[in-house]
DNA sequence: CGGGCTCTTGATACGCCTCAATGCCCGTGG
DNA sequence: CCACGGGCATTGAGGCGTATCAAGAGCCCG
């Protein structure tokens, strides 16, 4: 198997994929309310289930490349992956990361503009190109999902930028955290009155993601912490302790 | 009139835009092939005129404002404008410029998340949320081409991510001017074998769409100019004297 | 209990920003 | 037609924020 070398880690390629069985059950599917699928009434399922592929990607692997051409949709049922763009010498932006409920695929012409890798273990829903332009032939409601879903990714694409082209680094990793927090990170055992929400991903990818380095990064939350606005419990959960201020940096006024 | 300070200048508030007929005509509209509106056929482009007001905006003035509910969609057919987002401090990234054939408002939800300044005369279809609501029910055939456009979008706002998050400052220069040729801003005049194009913003808004200072984008391009890879006969023109290199510089190989 | 990893923290360097002055272009009015 | 003035662009000097380089701390897992 090839290997690509990603900062000090090396990603396995494709095809990493693992099919886990060809019928896929929509009509139990837990985020189907919250995905595109919900387009699809109840009594069509079966249309839906035929059309789709349950597929289950290990922790780390890759699922998109970018640049492969773009035969297929992907719709995330659990699990997280980061989405990332690179330059030649390995420069790494991340877009974004998908959750459960992420439709995946939309910003491809022929080909992917992005690559996508597990985060955490991934389940995902594969529907082919051909699968899928069918599909919304036969239910419309699926094509203006679709066009809601970019023109929402649109929106959050522009906010991205002017993260990246005018935020400082506090103001960065204040957005992030109050992103966080709408994107329903909460953490499981969130019980007390400070929201505590969980971090997936590394500070290499949150540095990624932030257009900074992981020192920056890691600094910048001592910072924060230092301030008592948040709590770092470990290194992959933080406590909000002052949400409201939060907000003031991430919004540019703090 | 109010008036809402941008940098050193102040750009009158809404309503500022002209109408100038109700009648539009689409059938001679020289943008029809590349925009939305070639996904309607010759036969019905009186429905299409029928819910398009053609719109006149003085350079300089303001015909979206980030914020404001997203009531109208809109079709530059001659001009361009900027689109923008604002930090309560001033702080101003311009996320793109449209011309002509552009489709805007597709980034909103209830309200524009972004504004839009004409950066020369502008001339524009405003089409109201209802009536182009209408229209892709009646051909959808135009939805298909909103989804088509938005992917589009999306590509781009991935790629911008990747230079504002990544880049430096001579890639992020390199990259905007071999953008400006793939956008076909050639110079009327350029006749000679290097590539001449026109530059309509000023430095600020360059900078301001590159997340940069206009010193650094001056800067930049003065050593371009002094390494023979471009050449500036005046302030709003650039020829591209090396394009090779520049593509090079602008995918990070350089 | 050790090995290897990520994360944190510190010292220093560099790229871009900020502040400031000069130059250029162009419209205006004498 | 040319002198003047204002705005934008360019260029320079210095400072700041973040990157880079380097070392140590904490954590997970064998």
């Amino acid at each position: 198997m090839s290997l690509a070398p990603i900062g000090t880690l090396t990603i396995p390629r494709m095809p990493v994929v693992i099919p886990l069985r060809t019928t896929t059950v929509c009509a139990r599917c837990d985020q189907r309310a919250v995905s595109v699928c919900a387009a699809i009434p109840d009594e069509d399922l079966h249309h839906l289930a035929a059309a789709a592929t349950t597929m289950l990607v290990p922790m780390g692997h890759a699922f998109i490349g970018e640049g492969d051409s773009a035969n297929s949709f992907y719709n995330i049922t659990h699990g997280t992956a980061r989405l990332f763009k690179l330059l030649p010498d390995g420069r790494r932006q991340i877009t974004g990361f998908a959750g459960p409920g992420t439709f995946l695929g939309l910003a491809a012409h022929d080909t992917y503009s992005f690559g996508a890798e597990a985060l955490e273990p991934v389940r995902l829903c594969r529907f082919s190109r051909s699968g899928l332009t069918d599909l919304m032939e036969d239910f419309p409601a699926l094509e203006q999902r679709l066009l809601q879903v970019a023109c929402s990714e649109l929106v959050m694409a522009q906010e991205k930028m002017l993260l990246l082209g005018r935020k400082t680094a506090r103001e960065r990793l204040a957005t992030f955290l109050i992103g966080r927090v709408s994107q329903g990170a909460h953490c499981p055992h969130g019980q007390t009155q400070t929201t505590t929400l969980a971090l997936p991903m590394s500070r290499s990818d949150i540095a990624d993601y932030l257009g900074l380095t992981i020192e920056t990064v890691s600094r910048t939350l001592s910072k924060l912490k230092a301030e008592g606005l948040i709590a770092l419990p470990n290194a992959s959960e933080v406590q909000l302790r002052d949400p409201a201020a939060l907000h003031a940096i991430a919004s540019g006024e703090g």
